[in-house]
DNA sequence: CAACTCTTTAAAGAATCTGTAAAAAAGAAT
DNA sequence: ATTCTTTTTTACAGATTCTTTAAAGAGTTG
C-alpha cells in the first residue's frame, strides 16, 4: 500500500490522521516538524504527503517546495482557519488539494485516495513478475515458496520501477532520473551493467520475465504470466 | 501526441495558444465557450483542458466542475488579472494550475508539460496498419496478439511516416528530408533499401498494407482493411 | 583495519544497423 | 527488339549501440 507522510507538530493530530489512514491499509510514517520530514523523504521513498503548514523549524510551504524538487508527489496542505491568504501561496507553489482544520477525517481519506488516483500511483508495494514477488518494503525479492531474498538496492529499483509499468519503455535516461537521481553525473552506461546483472541473477526465471533491450531507446520488462 | 481543449472566447488568444502547442506536437480543440467544449468532451477523449474562466454560456469555473465528473483529467486555468479570489475558488474546484493574462506563451507550453507529466498522461502516438500498429513512443511494431516487436530505428521512422499518410505520395527528397534530416548528405536510393527491407519484414502482411512504387515520383503506402 | 558487498567506470568484444556500390531485374521509350 | 531509365536486390564495410568483463572506488560490518 502506499506510503504517507504525515507532517505535523502535533501530536494528537498526527495520531488521528494515521489511525484513519491505517485503517485503509496505507502506511504513515510520522515527522513533527519539516527538517525531519525532509530528511526521511530524501532516503526513503514515499507516495504522498500530507503536510500542516504551521510548523517549527522549517515550515509547510518550505517543506513543500523541497519535496517537490525532490519527486513528482501528490501533496495535501493542511491549514487552520483564518489562513487564506495562505491558500493562494500554496496554489502557486503547486499544492495539489488542502483541508482547514478541523477537519473531518473520512474527508481526508478521501482526498488521500483521489489524490492517489490522480497521480496514477498503484497504492500497492508488491509487484508480481511470473512466480516471483517484489516488496517495495522491505526491498525483497518473494520466491514462490516463500523464501524471501534480499538483493542490492540499485538493482531492486531498477526491476521495481521496471515492473511497474510492464511493457512500457525506459530509457536510461529516464531509470537514472527516476533511480539515481535527477542530479546524477555519471555515466549512462551503468544501467546497462545493472540489467546485465538482473538478467543473470533471474536467469532461470525467463519465462515468466524478461528485460528486453529497446535498442537505440532504453529497456522494458516484459511479462509472460501471472 | 495529448489532445489539449483549449476554451476561450477570445479568438485570438485561442489562436495563440494553439500555434505554440501545435508547434510541440500537441493535438489541439478549440471551442468559444464552456457550452460547446463540454458536449466535445462528452464524446471525445480529451487529455488536458486549458480554460479561460470568463466565458458567455457556462463560465470557466462551472466547466471545470463538468469536465471534472465526465474524467479525471488535468486542467489548466486562465485567469484575468485582478481576480484573486477566484484562484481561491479554483482551488476548490481542483484546478490543477492557472496562469493569469497576460501570459508568457512559452510558460503555458512548460505548465502543459508539467501537468501530462505529474498525470502521467503521455498519449503514445498510435498508427493502425490492418492488423498492425505501430507505436511512435517505443519505436514498436505491436501485432494482433499483443506481441510487441522492435525494429530497426530507420525503418521504423519511414513505415511510421509512410502510414501517417496512407495513399499519399512520398518523394525520396520528402522522405530523406523528413527522416534523415534536410543536411543528409547520403545517397536518395538509401530510401529504396530501406523500402525493400520494409517489404520483406512485412512480407506476410501483404493483405494488410503495401508499400507500392511511384515509379519516377517515390512510394506510397496503401492499407487494405482495418 | 581487513574482508566484504555493492556500485561505478572504462574498455574490449559482440551484435546490430545503416549506407554504398554494383549487379540484376523491371519498366518505358524509341 | 533494343536501348535507356529506374527500381530492386545483394553483399559488404563502416558506424553505432549494447553486452560483458575486470578492476577500482565507496561504503559496511565484524
Amino acid at each position: 500500500m502506499a506510503k504517507i507522510l504525515v507532517v505535523d507538530d502535533e501530536a494528537h493530530i498526527r495520531e488521528l490522521i494515521r489511525l484513519y489512514l491505517v485503517d485503509e491499509g496505507f502506511e504513515v510514517i510520522e515527522k513533527a516538524n519539516g527538517e525531519d520530514a525532509l530528511a526521511y523523504a530524501e532516503n526513503q521513498s514515499v507516495d504522498l504527503a500530507i503536510i500542516d503548514i504551521m510548523m517549527p523549524k522549517l515550515d509547510g510551504w518550505d517543506l513543500c517546495k523541497e519535496l517537490r524538487e525532490l519527486d513528482e508527489m501528490p501533496i495535501l496542505m493542511v491549514t487552520s482557519k483564518g489562513e487564506a491568504q495562505d491558500k493562494i501561496k500554496g496554489f502557486k507553489l503547486g499544492t495539489d488539494d488542502y483541508l482547514v482544520k478541523p477537519f473531518d477525517p473520512v474527508e481526508l481519506v478521501l482526498r488521500v485516495k483521489a489524490l492517489l488516483k490522480r497521480y496514477r500511483i498503484d497504492a500497492s508495494s508488491l509487484i508480481k513478475l511470473g512466480s516471483i514477488m517484489l516488496d517495495r518494503r522491505t526491498y525483497q525479492v518473494i520466491y514462490k515458496d516463500g523464501n524471501q531474498v534480499t538483493i542490492p538496492m540499485k538493482e531492486f529499483e531498477l526491476l521495481y520501477k521496471l515492473g511497474s509499468y510492464t511493457n512500457q519503455l525506459f530509457t536510461r535516461d529516464h531509470l537514472i532520473e527516476q533511480i539515481w537521481g535527477m542530479d546524477y553525473e555519471g555515466d549512462e552506461r551503468t544501467v546497462d551493467v545493472h540489467i546485465k546483472r538482473l538478467r543473470e541473477r533471474f536467469a532461470e526465471f525467463e519465462s515468466d520475465f524478461k528485460i528486453v533491450t529497446i535498442r537505440g531507446l532504453g529497456y522494458r520488462l516484459e511479462v509472460y504470466r501471472d
